[in-house]
DNA sequence: ATCGGTGCAAATTATTTGCATGAAT
DNA sequence: ATTCATGCAAATAATTTGCACCGAT
């Protein structure tokens, strides 16, 4: 597979310029299980580098996500969230807390509506912890 | 059950004055399978009315949702739609046409993730007739 | 010297809200 | 007379774009 050194690497062979605001957005963005807001991402770069854009966060994470490495995921009710978890999935909705979680593909199955090909699947699941 | 007897009692059943505008709005957005946009209805509204206040599409709009006559249906990139049909069910999307087709509830089934309980699921598939 | 990344402000898009007018009860 | 729907314009919110500047190659 890919060797991959370090974030800086891992940009630069998916053809982005690692800058030290993008490697900042990246580091966070690229690792957590958060599934932050684009205001969330902006806070942790704000956190990290101090002054930070809000232009330049959604630019880099929309380059993040037209290179693969980032999944932009619409979680019902307008709300929109970064996935760095690419593979193909679907997602849980905590009611409670507002929380993301990732579900496995293959817990949720379908059969395809006749005279359809189903390209792609997502699931959104609301539901809370018991 | 409820015995309905035309779009203005159904209306009124369902605690919303039946004006003009509105029973214009519902008689076309409640009888649909096109899963308009805010904007198409608009532009039915305009073409059954004439002169029709964009807000006043939305407050009718939001209104019939409040009530249970209406569903708003987020169809991933961004786009807002509602539906009529407001039981249960999943929908999919035609990437050549974007026309939004109802799928039936039992076609997606669910093995619930350990610690969750699911109320509710909303599979938004995305394919192409064959 | 050039190229590309960044900040800022302005533009865009979708939607909501405040207010005054006018219609319906 | 009072209530409530409507139109309009302004407010909001989220996101994108244009442009000048500045740092790195």
């Amino acid at each position: 597979m890919t060797p991959r050194r370090d974030l800086a690497g891992l940009l630069r062979d998916h053809g982005i310029q690692p800058s030290a605001h993008r490697v900042a957005v990246a580091s966070y963005v690229l690792s957590t299980d958060d599934h932050p807001s684009a205001e969330k991402v902006l806070e942790h770069a704000r956190a990290a580098l101090g002054l930070v854009s809000r232009a330049t966060i959604y630019n880099t994470l929309n380059l993040l996500v037209r290179r693969g490495l980032l999944r932009e995921v619409i979680v019902g009710e307008g709300r929109v969230v970064f996935d760095p978890n690419v593979a193909p999935h679907h997602h849980l909705i905590d009611r409670e807390t507002g929380r993301v979680h990732d579900v496995p593909w293959d817990a949720v199955k379908i059969e395809a509506p006749a005279g359809f090909d189903v390209a792609d699947v997502q699931a959104l699941l609301y539901g809370k912890a018991h």
